[in-house]
RNA sequence: CGCGGGGUGGAGCAGUGGUAGCUCGUCGGGCUCAUAACCCGAAGGUCGUAGGUUCAAAUCCUGCCCCCGCAACCA
């Protein structure tokens, strides 16, 4: 063995505290926690990182809500996120948070850095901003005017702002990734960062911002604050010291092997963040891989569809471990997958309760039956089904490595459940209760009971990355001693020391649930999560009262009655309505926004008002000659309606 | 032709040129050590569709249809 052994430095992104973690962020976090916890078990120095990106505006605002200084309230959260992490076992060195003098320090250092190298420009930024969303938007990314992320009110914002020359890099960035095919996984993403991004050109990202100040200043012009990718990227070699007074962890773990991030924020890992580094002349990270989000039935996870899920709620009700496995398992690592209560319940109760759980307990009531649970390893006659056994056993560990090297945790976990199964066929084809009753097959019963031993304790082994309480549990019940996990003694089959003796009676490690009240209790929980205004918007959360006008400014608007008179869909849209109106004096065509709510067909022969002396403009190629009126709330739309004695063309006020 | 993902037995998925596979469900059988768990067998698929390349296509190429994200459209 070298005297220092090989060191791997694995990160998963800085999460924002704006509210509870959900499933998801779970998810990348149990995921990079297997992978750390499996580097480890084969000898690694491993650096596992995991934290907080704390700055923003909108933390300054929820904080102000709460009547909190900012950090006071971030220190609330990070320490929610960290018994979070504590409940779930997670293995992380190193908790970063970016509101720590450790980071902010050396944060204005690359700051400067850029500056004096003059990657960092001074311009004027202008465009949209999302406060829920803490993103900015262009003009043409908005969608009715409103964030496209959650369709809340933007602010406009104009101001200074510093910007990073990202077009410099632009080129080498696309030689690196020629050079290091794997260093964006999976390769869809790759081909989407280029096509998407690069090709078309890089513009330049603004990196400060003057509209908040809950943030690192830019040093030298205190005005402005050091804008969220520059700040939260570099937690990456802030919290291994680089550029401090002592880098030795960093010249040790960087660069880092791997990057865990969620498909969303793949474009600030490969392209911004890479730049970053070359501007610092630092080397790049090997690998950023790029996890899918866990769907639900309905569709994405949401507030407002009352289906989030809360790592709290399985953990607590079904166990550690089962939730992770169920995470491993059942999501294909880097693509979507879906959550749903009936899998959950199932995947816990065939996967963990029958197969594994069960061939635990079978092993130890046998042993104990048989041979007062001493574990025979004496005089041990090998039957038929040992070779292919043994020979099964070996090929799991192969494939078993060959898949988790490249982070298929789905697709690991099937091949070592494959394992639990021929298992449990081994016992079948052994019937040790046959050998039992026969005193000349003694020995051979001795050989079927320690082959059950091995093959669990190889389990037991593997397991180990993706759950933390089990194998322990696996080891106790079988009488063996924490040496018995560690990854060199696979391939072993007589690790057993004489005399080892199973518990007297093996609890079940994972007891098997009721289906029916399980999944409703999950759906529970979910909905509970809806928002409860739904039913009845109260009126502090009404739209405000615009501002005031004249009576001049009201009658300036022509308002008319006009009856439907024909109406059909826009085809490749999903909200337009095209509608023939009929004034009375004139026939009108108008495009309107409402599909999502109405029926074409519905609305023919309707009674309608329409606004008469707004400017017509072409909508996706179809002339609006203006708009009808309709009412909403709580996304309900309804049409406003007319007495239907009104004639067409009369004037409403 | 905006970008991307996908359409494989009842359900959910794997499978990138050479006899179509897994889990669940269904039906039948075996076993009794075990958490009514375990093991075996069977039925069930023209691999969205129409062409093409090839000795050979779920797998490569082309057209079309449908679904899901993102983008665009609510005057």
């Amino acid at each position: 063995m070298p005297e220092h052994n090989k060191t791997f430095y694995i990160t998963t992104p800085i999460y924002y505290p704006s509210g509870k973690f959900h499933i998801g962020t779970a998810y990348t976090t149990v995921a990079s926690d297997a992978i750390a916890r499996y580097k480890r078990l084969r000898g690694y120095d491993v650096r596992f990182l995991t934290g907080m990106d704390e700055h923003g505006q909108k933390i300054q605002e929820v904080a102000e809500a709460a009547g909190q200084q900012p950090q006071k309230y971030v220190d609330g959260i990070a320490k929610i996120a960290t018994d979070l992490w504590q409940k779930m076992d997670i293995s992380y060195d190193d908790f970063i948070r970016t509101t720590e003098d450790r980071h902010t320090e050396l944060v204005k250092k690359i700051f400067k850095k850029f500056l004096d190298n003059g990657d960092i420009y001074k311009g004027e930024y202008e465009g949209w901003h999302c406060t829920p969303c803490e993103s900015y938007f262009s003009e043409s990314q908005l969608v009715d005017g409103n964030c496209p992320d959650c369709n809340r009110a933007v602010q406009r914002v104009k101001e200074e702002s510093y910007f990073f020359n990202m077009k410099k890099y632009a080129d080498r960035l696309l030689q690196y990734y020629e050079d290091n095919p794997t260093f964006i996984e999976p390769a869809s993403r790759k081909n989407e960062m280029i096509n998407n991004f690069i090709k078309p050109g890089l513009e330049d990202l603004s990196v400060s911002r003057m509209s908040f100040d809950w943030g690192i200043k830019v040093p030298g012009d205190a005005e402005h604050v050091i804008y969220v990718w520059v700040d939260a990227l570099t937690n990456y070699i802030t919290a291994l010291g680089y550029g401090s007074d002592d880098e030795t962890l960093f010249n040790k773990y960087w660069p880092a092997d791997v990057h865990v991030v969620g498909k969303d924020i793949v474009r600030f890992h490969t392209i911004y963040w890479p730049i970053f580094l070359m501007a610092l002349d630092l080397p790049l990270p090997k690998k950023v891989f790029a996890h899918g989000f866990i769907m639900m039935k309905d569709g994405k996870m949401s507030k407002s569809k009352g289906n989030v899920v809360y790592p709290e709620m399985l953990v607590d009700r079904y166990g550690l471990d089962a939730t992770r496995y169920f995470l491993l398992r059942e999501l294909p690592f880097g693509q979507d997958g879906v959550f749903s209560p009936e899998t959950f319940i199932e995947r816990t109760n065939y996967d963990l309760a029958n197969d594994l759980g069960n061939l635990l307990n079978r092993t130890v009531s046998m042993i104990n039956q048989y041979f007062d649970g001493v574990i025979p390893t004496e005089e041990l006659e090998p039957t038929e089904f040992d070779g292919a056994l043994k020979d099964f056993i070996v090929n799991t560990v192969e494939s078993y490595e060959a898949s988790i090297e490249k982070m298929q945790f789905s697709t690991t976990l099937s091949e070592l459940w494959a394992l639990v199964s021929r298992t449990n066929k081994y016992v079948d084809e052994t019937t040790p209760w046959v050998l039992a009753k026969d005193e000349n097959e003694r020995a051979k019963l001795g050989a079927v009971m320690s082959n059950l031993v091995a093959s669990l304790r190889h389990i037991a082994v593997m397991l180990q990355p993706f759950m933390t309480e089990s194998p322990k549990k696996m080891i106790e019940q079988l009488g063996l001693s924490a040496e018995a996990l560690e990854w060199e003694t696979l391939g072993d089959f007589n690790a057993v020391p004489v005399g080892t003796t199973v518990v007297k009676k093996g609890v079940p490690i994972f007891p098997r649930l009721d289906v029916e009240p399980e999944v409703a209790y999950i759906r529970e929980q979910m909905a509970i999560t809806a928002p409860k205004e739904v039913e009845k918007p109260k009126a502090e959360q009404a739209e405000p009262i615009a501002d005031e006008i004249t009576f001049e400014d009201f009658m300036n608007v022509d308002l008319r009655v006009a009856t439907v008179t024909a109406c059909e869909k826009i085809p490749k849209t999903d909200k337009l309505l095209k509608l023939q109106l009929d004034l009375g004096f004139e026939q009108r065509q108008v495009v309107s926004g409402i599909a999502e709510h109405y029926e074409p067909e519905a609305l023919i022969g309707e009674k309608v008002i329409v606004v008469a002396n707004l400017k017509p403009v072409k909508l996706r190629g179809e002339l609006s000659q203006g708009m009808i009126l309709a009412g909403s709330s709580n996304g309900v739309l309804k049409l406003a309606t007319v007495d239907p004695a009104l004639e067409n063309g009369a004037t409403v006020k």
